[in-house]
DNA sequence: GTCTATAGAACGATAGAC
DNA sequence: GTCTATCGTTCTATAGAC
């Protein structure tokens, strides 16, 4: 890996555990073993640095849903795989993690990768639930868009309250709570 | 108006825009017009003064959320009326907002007020949402308390998603999808 | 491409006059 | 109770040697 990757995976940690401004260009060197120079060698400063970061840590969050969605065969069973796939919840979540973050939403450049990453789970995941209408297994009335951002905030949402309590287990209540409104008949 | 409740108004906003590691004593003082004398004569730091302003906006979060749920008489309209009070959506929750912030999850003082709110209201949601289901409003087999902790997570979850597209528009989505999943019959 | 040295500002807090 | 002065540290970035 190179100096240049390291530098990118330590700031995609680092975005994810304490945000873009809580995140100082020294704080990244070090966790990267590099050096200051390399830092500003490789990019024109610390926004620049997030920049590629944030597009990365939005990647991987694509490829992992799409992962999931391809689990199960029917429409209830790969939503399932999505909202119940193993995650590391008091952690939360990388992409929405930077919502939060005042410099980050005024800075439309930093804002523009979160906006495409829920643009495209929101799109991905109506797309299955309008599957699961139109062959009966979801009831036929089913709002699919809308349907499919309740379940994005309802993830988002089960974060900030599993952060808040310091257990996991507001998320997973939050998860069953939305799959049984779901799934009843 | 005196000077700690100046300092203590500031800071509500500051932590609520900023979140805690994003703002400064300074900011604070420079916004509640008083010196730094001023701020270290009434608390005993940055940590001391952030505890009062967290515990303030969750005393106001509480108080509105109350204010709302007194509207209505059915559960349904009373449930509704707590998801669709005006908001400012794109500035966020106040308590919420602080549940990303690293210095605040790792600091039990300063975690415990949002803990509290968010078990007030899922508890309280969860008794209008019982009555729903005792009266025949609401299906019976509904799980009260899991559905409780799944609206605040939409609530919750439905500020990223508007602060990430930069509009409200996810937001009102999400709570439309949700109050469409809880109506069907 | 990476290092060390340094810059000027902001950080959180303390001291002491009034 | 409020002010100004000051402290030591960290912030983000630049300069220049190697």
């Amino acid at each position: 890996m190179s100096t240049r990757d390291q530098l990118i995976a330590s700031t995609q940690d680092l975005l994810w555990e304490r945000g873009y401004v809580g995140t100082s260009p020294k704080a990244i060197q070090q966790r990267a073993g590099a050096g200051q120079g390399s830092m500003y060698h490789h990019f024109t400063g610390k926004a620049d640095l997030a920049l590629a970061a944030i597009r990365q840590n939005a990647d991987d969050l694509r490829a992992s849903a799409e992962a999931a969605f391809a689990q199960g065969t029917t429409a209830v069973e790969r939503v399932s795989a999505y909202l119940l796939r193993e995650r590391d919840v008091l952690r939360g979540c990388p992409v929405g993690r930077l919502a939060l973050d005042p410099e980050i939403v005024t800075n439309p450049e930093l804002r523009a990768p979160l906006e495409e990453t829920f643009d495209w789970l929101r799109g991905r995941l109506a797309e299955v639930l309008a599957e699961g209408a139109a062959n009966g297994e979801l009831p036929s009335d089913l709002d699919p868009a809308a349907t499919a951002t309740t379940l994005v905030a309802v993830l988002q949402g089960g974060y900030v309250l599993a952060r808040s309590s310091g257990t996991v287990e507001p998320f997973d209540q939050a998860i069953r709570g939305a799959l049984a409104l779901l799934g009843r008949r």
